[in-house]
DNA sequence: CGGGTTCATGAGATTTATTCATGGGTTTGA
DNA sequence: TCAAACCCATGAATAAATCTCATGAACCCG
């Protein structure tokens, strides 16, 4: 039977490189943590290394075991830190995963009100995940996915609570800035920045250039909203943003926001639960409390 | 630290009811698991069963730990058979699953060619899931999924190989039969037979009537196609069927296959694996094999 | 109220894990 | 090419953990 122990002892081997340098890592002596994998290989009946010069490298089956350790290792350590909360008598904790780079400015919108009306709760929003928020969901990484694509699957359950238009921000030197609407021809010309995510998920291509099969003139990426708004005030390219997010810097910026298409893309941006645990309270108010700020002072259109 | 050994004294105190009884599965007298509990909640620093009677009875911290236990059992229960085959010296596994009761009998004309092409390698099919295809996926308890449902999402990547078209399967009496097509209002005096499976989750439903907002006069459901063919043999009501699985039973019962609307509902099997994996040889044969079946000999359309 | 059941506890026995001491192989570089 | 540095393996001795035994207290039910 394999055992927490004996993930780690693989996972920290591969990290350290060594016997030796794991066994330190271990806080123990390098006798006994090679004591431990002999006893181990034994055990499964297969060996896991083989030397390799001084070296140890992987076998097969060592290999299947260190990507297992890997994906399994992370879950043990949340479940640790999940007991420390209960040890520490909180009152509970609700992960939320986000899928799309502007969920987080109406997230922050939907957070404080929950909070409010659920005090002692502790929140916790992530955004990389190795494998996908879905995986991050199906794991338990997260409680909760922020998504503007929702996925149609048996264990999850997704539910709109927030529409926005998604619109073309240009400069206002920017010659496409007296048009009522942008074709995807209109954008040959036209530099074209977006946050780093492979371009089918983004939906002015999937639903606007691809269809179309239209291109920009290039394609750059950059991580923070703000430095995207400055490359388009300055002129130096166009991006994309939820009419809602451009809406605070139009006044402050020289720049406006155009609908993509003469119906413009619509999109909504859906939470999505185990359904397991659809009706856990917490994670219903929240539902409720997000549908809610809907109306509320985020709405532009 | 969370050990293995701890996940399974929660799950079997659970299971068997009783510390005493546990201890006994566990192979360990009442006395030494009684030691190991008041340990585990020493180290953890929180209560996870209070006494309740003679019988113990989990706190919310406990009930949170078995929760995570039946979880991550199963994959540590997994991941040791999977190691047992690696010490065999068996080449390989792939665990397929599948979420279309249909779908087994297009699959079964997959494998026959594919393990000729791959011997060695031990294939073994699921059809039942806790939480959904999906998450299996995910969990790494089956390493391709086999649905004509696909999901975009990021971490699994889906491909379609084969295309059939889903058709309404009705006695020769049916007063049906002598249509070219069907349409929704046809179905309200018909008794309609299906998989016990959620209706969203039919495409004569999701596809077909509730569009339409129709309903067939009742829905009743049956857990084997022959029982099914049965009763829409013997006219006591109407079914689904892929249409070239009905091909098969239409020369030796009384029965035929009409279109659901004058186009007819289309649909594709998609195979899903973990985009990680989606180069490994033997997936990526997989679906080749797959693939090259669509021209054979199933083809009916 | 007594027999049967359940869990808890301390002390001692047993098993398991770790260390210490050492040796043999490999790489590095003077 | 030879010593120094590094890496892993092994056996015996030691330390630590886990388990068992014996027992007791609390509870349930007839």
């Amino acid at each position: 039977m394999i055992e927490r122990s004996h993930l780690s002892i693989l996972d920290q081997i591969d990290k350290q490189g060594s016997l030796t340098k794991a066994a330190e890592a271990l806080h123990l002596t390098q006798s006994a943590l090679s004591h431990k994998i002999g006893k181990l290989q034994q055990q499964i009946g297969a060996a896991l290394w083989v030397k390799e010069g001084r070296q140890l490298k992987l076998t097969p089956a060592g290999n299947y075991l260190l990507k297992e350790a890997k994906r399994l290792l992370p879950q043990l350590e949340r479940l640790d830190r999940r007991l420390l909360e209960h040890a520490r008598g909180e009152l509970g904790r609700l992960n939320i995963g986000m899928e799309c780079h502007p969920c987080y400015q109406w997230l922050l919108g939907v957070i404080d009100p929950f909070m409010q009306q659920w005090p002692g709760l502790e929140i916790d929003v992530k955004q990389r995940f190795q494998f996908g928020g879905m995986a991050a969901l199906f794991n338990h990484e997260i409680d909760m996915l922020v998504t503007p694509d929702p996925v149609r699957a048996t264990g999850v359950s997704f539910e709109p609570v927030f529409a926005y238009e998604q619109v073309l921000i240009v400069s206002n030197q920017n010659l496409l800035a007296s048009k009522t609407f942008i074709a995807p021809e209109d954008m040959r010309g036209q530099v074209l920045y977006t946050y780093p995510v492979a371009s089918e998920r983004l939906d002015i291509f999937a639903e606007f250039l691809t269809p179309a099969k239209r291109q920009p003139k290039s394609h750059k990426t950059l991580e923070a909203t703000e430095m995207i708004l400055h490359m388009v005030a300055s002129n130096r390219g166009v991006a994309t943003l939820p009419k809602w997010l451009a809406a605070r810097y139009i006044q402050s910026l020289p720049i406006c926001a155009l609908s993509l298409g003469s119906a413009g893309i619509h999109k909504q941006i859906h939470l999505g639960v185990r359904s397991t645990e659809r009706e856990l309270p917490h994670l219903n108010r929240f539902i409720e409390v997000a549908k809610s700020q809907d109306t509320g002072s985020l709405r532009v259109d």
